[in-house]
DNA sequence: CTGTGTGCAAAGGGTTTGCAAGTAC
DNA sequence: GTACTTGCAAACCCTTTGCACACAG
């Protein structure tokens, strides 16, 4: 890992309010090499080298509530996580893009391109925080 | 419980190809007491007289599997359920409205007046089978 | 009668909690 | 030094599986 990369996983941490600790630049590698993709508290714990599974529990924890990653779940419950652009904040999460899962490989990909600025009909009196938006089906390279 | 609403049960059953037993008919109740909101396997325990979970289990996945009721996740992955349309089957799930999740009651609603339509810009390549929305905030009555 | 559904018991898996030792600041 | 983080163990909870009995078709 060069020092540069180190400095900007400091950084990240740091900008969030977070002690940096080896095992945080660690998880913070693992989701930068799946960049682009949500993934499961079990595809990081395969990637972690000697790692406790509790540990990463309250480190995806604490990341989620400081703004540093988002949920993506899929349909079926399946908890996933995915980096977080830089304007998020323990207060409000800006996921602009929305997921697609592959039914077949089992991946889930952000899509930049699905905009979420298209939902409208909302009721009165309904005050919406967050959307999410959930594709599934086949992805290009199970096609 | 009327002879008619009885029967209309006993329809709905015997459309998507599952046997008419007192349980089935007790689940079917309560999503219709229920109607317009997704619950979880929690409060449909709570709804339930006499109860056994592990059956409720199976009742809720032949259902789902029957295209009888729909899964309709929470972004923390909590697992909701709701009654489809007419138009489902085993084969494809056609819920054409949004979820909208509120972070103080608990609550999930469907959301019919939020098109699924204007969803654009997936990347070519990507076979979309399915499409979920989920909202979240405070909704109308805990504003 | 035959295949499906139900109920109980037990197992399974992922996640959370408690506490002591270690580390960032 | 103080507060947060880590690691291990145990507890927890929801869900699934196995099997015998009951019931729908």
């Amino acid at each position: 890992m060069s020092e540069e990369v180190l400095n900007t996983y400091d950084g990240m941490l740091e900008d969030h309010g977070l002690r940096r600790t080896a095992f945080r630049r660690e998880v913070i590698a693992i989701f930068h090499q799946h960049e682009g993709k949500a993934i499961s508290s079990a595809e990081i714990e395969d990637r972690l080298g000697t790692f406790d599974r509790i540990t990463l529990y309250r480190t995806l924890k604490s990341f989620e509530e400081k703004g540093l990653i988002h949920l993506a779940s899929e349909p079926t419950g399946q908890v996933k996580y995915a980096l977080c652009g830089g304007q998020c904040t323990s207060e409000h999460h800006y996921d602009g893009h929305a997921h697609f899962h592959c039914n077949n490989c089992g991946q889930t990909v952000c899509l930049d391109e699905v905009s979420k600025n298209v939902i409208s009909g909302i009721p009165n009196g309904y005050e919406v925080r967050d959307i999410q938006i959930n594709l599934s089906g086949i992805c290009q390279k199970c096609k």
